[in-house]
DNA sequence: TGGATAAGATACGCAACGTATCTTAGGGGT
DNA sequence: ACCCCTAAGATACGTTGCGTATCTTATCCA
């Protein structure tokens, strides 16, 4: 019963593993997310999780690449405001305080072991889902004359993202829906405003080659 | 010679141990922060530390606090942007690796230590001489005419100190002069521009009453 | 059918947290 | 001038969890 003596390899054990440690990382969290634990979970034992991963944090970043992919999410109301609203709560609660936590746990760990830092920096700047998100909401914002057309540039489609994992991380838990609000109507929509001023002929505000790169 | 048995006490010690604290913080980053040296490098023993504070947590933020008074930080080129892109370097420099490091630390062990999330919080938020140096360099732009009059709220002045703190946190690492660029041209003086704006008329964008809130 | 490969179990060394116990210095009241 | 009580300093301990080493045993494949 308890054991049916089979004995699990290669990817359907990886499959287990990873399963066992991204409920581990749900149920407890990163803080008390221990390899033992997830041994005990997946049934199995720690020098098996250690032949495929070097250490805790590059396992708890291949749990979170195995539980992607991200469904759609670009909400269409009508209004940007409202598009960039609901927006942000979704990133808000998907990102998730666990992320946050994940994050500030696996960076705190990256003195010891610096490859990791890659690993993460790569898994959060690349373009996801979630940027393309954002340009879609801008996109049809430009269609319905809300904003003139732009052209965003990679930085301010992360943005939204960074700003929230920023909330999370200082803060340590949800971010209420006024925070939410500020974001948008204090930062984020004030920002795509700013992007599709042309040139405000205001001078020396062009687009003021890179001197300092 | 090694001690001259004289025994410290009350404001002194902790003085002292605060000293050491800041000191192991910035030889050894918060990673390799340990109570017991501290209290090596301090002369005394760890009973002593565990008496004044709950735990290392705790301890490195009062450290932290101990060691303040950021000087006065506004650089005056003449030019906004060359302004921010100083004010950028500036905070970046003096956030460092290490502040980031340690927030991190920090929020990774506040799972165990619910009450110290509140003390970085604050720390966080509150307004500073740094967003006080985000406000004048955007007041003088404004008296040049490089801005329109704007009223920045807060959580705008909070944004470049956030961007820099989430860039440290993600990438581990200090930001590139190319990447600084891009969260003033992308993102901080779109952000400002966009203040500006008084009303598009494109409809929909006015103060948008916060229905959500 | 036999041997290489990898799974599973166990035990260890190590670092660091946080605590408990004891001794001793020195400040302050009388 | 004395004594006592508070807090400093030293030491040792229990505990957790990482990462490694060693050994046995199941399963795949040639």
């Amino acid at each position: 019963m308890s054991e049916p003596k089979s004995r699990r390899r290669g990817a359907e054990l990886e499959q287990a593993i990873l399963d066992a440690a991204w409920a581990e990382l749900t149920e407890v969290g990163y803080a008390r997310f221990t390899v033992e634990g997830v041994a005990a979970r997946a049934g199995t034992s720690k020098p098996v999780l250690y032949r495929r991963w070097k250490n805790r944090a590059e396992l708890a970043l291949a749990a979170w690449n195995h539980r992607v992919p991200v469904t759609g999410i670009a909400p269409d109301t009508g209004d940007l405001r409202s598009d960039l609203l609901a927006l942000f709560a979704k990133i808000s609660r998907r990102t998730g305080s666990l992320m946050s936590e994940m994050i500030a746990g696996v960076m705190s760990e990256t003195f010891r072991h610096p490859e990791v830092a890659e690993l993460l920096r790569s898994r959060l700047t690349q373009p996801s889902p979630l940027t393309e998100a954002v340009r879609l909401v801008v996109d049809r914002a430009v269609e319905r004359g809300e904003l003139p057309p732009l052209e965003v540039p990679h930085r301010a489609l992360r943005a939204p993202l960074d700003l929230v994992r920023n909330e999370y991380i200082t803060c340590g838990q949800s971010l209420g829906d006024e925070t939410i609000a500020e974001l948008v109507d204090d930062v984020y929509l004030p920002l795509l405003r700013g992007l599709g001023v042309v040139d405000p002929g205001t001078g020396g505000l062009g687009a003021g080659g890179p001197d300092t790169a």
